[in-house]
DNA sequence: CCTTGACCTTCCAGTAACTGGAAACACTAG
DNA sequence: CTAGTGTTTCCAGTTACTGGAAGGTCAAGG
């Protein structure tokens, strides 16, 4: 399978399947006479996994150390679970953020009437925030 | 004041302040005769404003057309709502994304078994979810 | 056999928003 | 006067790609 087919099976785009053979991630497994990349299968199920874990906000380190406990089965499930559940902590922190995030600016928009009138609270509600400071 | 004392009373680090003065978007407004930048209060007021901004996931751009707005108080606040409301936006659909992130993982994670047997619903999770196909 | 167009290669540069570090100059306390 | 801290500029690195240029390869059509 050359570089574009894999791509596409992989639901990847060609650059970055080039990115990760270059970065040692998925390497191609052999190439043509011509240099081409070309990937089997078993790549093809490796690009997959990647794809997803990336999905899940792992980052391409921690793709890498997932990659390794799935090539080698005999490690036990107990890393796995350990990286999986730090990245849901952060998940469920991030998630707080935005929350706090979207009530607040909800309410400055919701605030502000919209019109011409020079002056927003949203703007003001950017800006103050510090003390209880009212302009 | 100098950038250190600026950048305290701010919450910023020194070399975003600085960053920030080199990309043009909070320039320091005067200058020692050592070269050191010296600050004002108003120029504080426009680094916190900047933090909040940035805190609430306005882009540097975005800060910058929010930063022109908060000088020029005839713009009106029909901008300021149309930039607010499109951010607004943007972190409604992150956040659905994050839930389904969080509840698929989860949902992995309380799977796993946690022990030293070779086989984890984590990486068969990750793995799949192509077809219905289960290893 | 030749050309055309799609596909492939490598390498270089750029993105966002900083962060870290080096070399050198400035300021302050003792 | 000296030590220590603060400041300057500039350069490089970060993350995970993405875009583009220059050039080699392949299959089909004429």
């Amino acid at each position: 399978m050359n570089i574009s087919a894999v791509a596409g099976a992989a639901g990847l785009p060609v650059k970055t399947v080039r990115y990760y053979s270059d970065i040692g991630l998925v390497p191609a497994p052999a190439r043509s006479a011509a240099g081409y990349r070309s990937y089997d299968d078993a790549a093809v199920r490796k690009l997959v996994f990647v794809r997803r874990a990336r999905e899940f906000g792992f980052s391409v380190e921690e793709c890498r150390e997932l990659l390794d406990l799935y090539e080698d089965r005999h490690r036990s499930s107990a890393d796995v679970k350990r990286i999986a559940a730090r990245r849901l902590d952060e998940i469920a922190e991030k998630q707080r953020e935005l929350q706090s995030l979207h009530d607040e600016l909800a309410h400055l928009v919701e605030a502000c009437r919209g019109d011409h009138r020079p002056d927003c609270p949203i703007i003001d509600g950017l800006e103050a925030k510090r003390a209880g400071e009212q302009r």
